[in-house]
DNA sequence: CGCCAGTATTAAAGCGCTTTAAGAGCGCTC
DNA sequence: GAGCGCTCTTAAAGCGCTTTAATACTGGCG
């Protein structure tokens, strides 16, 4: 009455343990006799490898660790579609998440005893060289935040470039006093700051160049509302750090009666559920999540299974996602 | 330049492999002397136990296998809080989710091939029949769903008295006309809606009983508000399946001008993420999550542990989170 | 009919760890 | 100093699978 092993299923079909396990991957060799016979037996038992045992005998278990905060929707999306990638290589995943209680550290010593080739590490906090170190045991690609100066391979997305597109919209759009809400202190923030000031620059803004102090929270898109629409001229269009702080700022506006994208346009930052939403229905930039993810099962595969060893780093475009919150700016009285 | 391996310990230390086994894991035996060298010599050479090796060695694994959806931010914290419960029993964690392209049945397979001893399923979707084979294999827990006639333990929130307690909060408030977006068919619809109907006859308010259409979406929301409000005698305070569509009712209102809680309260359910946005700010029924984990990971432990064999099912009071959306009822003119 | 090149099958040696039963060593007592 | 009960250590047998090298068959050819 106990889990069939392969041994069962050999004797049940009259073969070796050799041929069966052979039949059961699909290897070349066994004959259409004995592969029927096999399968047969296999399936009357109800028989499953053991994937402990297969792991340890197998030369290589072609397994691909992820690190991801389950909290993230962000990395949820991120992991829909490395399961995608990795399976199209033949890969199989281990899924190991930071939780309150759990930090990084530990998240990645458990992928690291469960035999993993490779680690795909999304948006990981390490120090650089932490993750350099890491490297040295097997090939690592951190998703989604530049890693200055390390042996790793790095797949991210353009965030200037994506608050280049937000700003590129709302010009196109009419818009010209164009204020920016920021993100705070690290090195996504000051990227996507820089995009907006250097897309300001370029359509000869600078003049209307404002960036609002801010971080990742509503609460921050509802103080930068405040502190833009008390003044005497306010903006016609606001771009944010992300969709939270984008958030807080519609509510905001909302509340004050001021019609969105009527009066105001506004533009978020990356693409989450939130700005889905439809009463929210925000127009945002996306990180191309199934992009990103291609990139980043390719870089691991082309090392293990290509050979590759000089780094790489792969910078993906974002996309503008428009939505409801943009609009034609009002003629100036 | 390769993993070391156990034998590299002992030897190194000069033991046999058999000792270091037990003092890696802390077992008896060993006297202090061995134990420190082995400890020395691991350290040094940055020994990590292989996972497949002892997973297939040891008698029990040791492992639970959890089914998850991880777009799911209720999942996401089920999943911290069972990661703690099962460690605290020396437990650890195998995850497993469903995602587009990876259905259910084959999310389940991956933790049956992995040496699972229980699953701890999250809002598991098969039919109850094949949660009862799969019971038939290795301990079952359903969690968040109610399974009709099924041998698998199950771990709930009381749904119906999760919408009562919303009732009872808004009578305490002084309402009276209040109404229920439901959220269609489902058992767990069923019995939130039936904890509404219950609740307001207890009140004497069987008179003012609205039940509107609805599913689980914002968009169910904003349709319920359309119809409730477009009629002469509004109700006063609306109670709603779940926080979606509390949103949707939430946004339509603002929409429309009407106050809230000034002239309607409301109240969702399941105490998401987007209830506790700050702009949203919504009253809800939270399932309390702790609670349900730290009651699915003790049946599975007893199941394994405690040799109990007889079904179980927890029914875990919901809790009632009182932020800004509900207020006292306006005095009727 | 003997020999060869296939092809089909299998015995056996691991994979890296755990565990058990047996062994070694040691200080006692009588 | 034999005998005993200790504690500490280890040899060896797996765990369930993969894989390699060797063996057993084919039939075809000279």
């Amino acid at each position: 009455m106990r889990r069939p092993r392969l041994q069962d299923v050999a004797t049940a079909a009259g073969v070796s343990t050799a041929s069966a396990s052979l039949v059961l991957r699909g290897a070349p060799g066994p004959g259409s006799a004995t592969r029927e016979r096999v399968l047969e037996a296999a399936a009357r038992l109800g028989y499953r490898p053991d994937r402990a045992a297969s792991l340890l005998a197998r030369r290589r278990s072609r397994l691909i660790g992820v690190l991801m905060d389950v909290r993230s929707t962000f990395h949820a999306q991120l992991v829909e579609d490395v399961h995608e990638a990795a399976e199209g290589h033949g890969y199989d995943l281990v899924l190991s998440t930071v939780t309150r209680t759990r930090d990084e550290a530990r998240a990645v010593e458990t992928l690291l005893d469960s035999r993993c080739e490779a680690l795909v590490l999304l948006g990981p906090e390490a120090p650089a060289a932490r993750l350099t170190a890491l490297d040295r045991q097997l090939p690592v690609v951190a998703v989604g935040r530049p890693v200055p100066s390390a042996g790793v391979d790095v797949v991210r997305a353009a965030d200037d470039d994506g608050v280049a597109l937000a700003v590129d919209h709302l010009v196109d759009l009419g818009h010209r006093r164009i204020a920016y809400v920021d993100g705070g202190a690290g090195v996504i923030a000051a990227g996507r700051r820089r995009g907006y000031q250097r897309a300001m620059r370029r359509h000869r803004l600078g003049a209307h160049l404002q960036v609002v102090r801010g971080n990742h929270t509503e609460e921050s898109g509802a103080r930068a509302a405040r502190a833009l629409f008390g003044s005497d001229l306010p903006p016609t269009a606001v771009a944010t750090y992300n969709d939270h702080s984008a958030v807080g700022l519609l509510d905001a506006l909302l509340r004050s009666g001021i019609d969105v994208p009527g009066a105001v346009s506004v533009v978020g930052y990356d693409d989450s559920p939130l700005a889905r939403l439809a009463h929210i229905d925000l127009t945002t930039v996306s990180q191309d999540s199934p992009q990103l993810v291609r990139h980043a099962v390719a870089a691991v595969v082309e090392r293990l299974d290509g050979g590759r060893t000089e780094h790489r780093e792969v910078v993906v475009p974002p996309r503008l996602v428009v939505r409801g919150t943009t609009g034609p700016a009002a003629v100036e009285g």
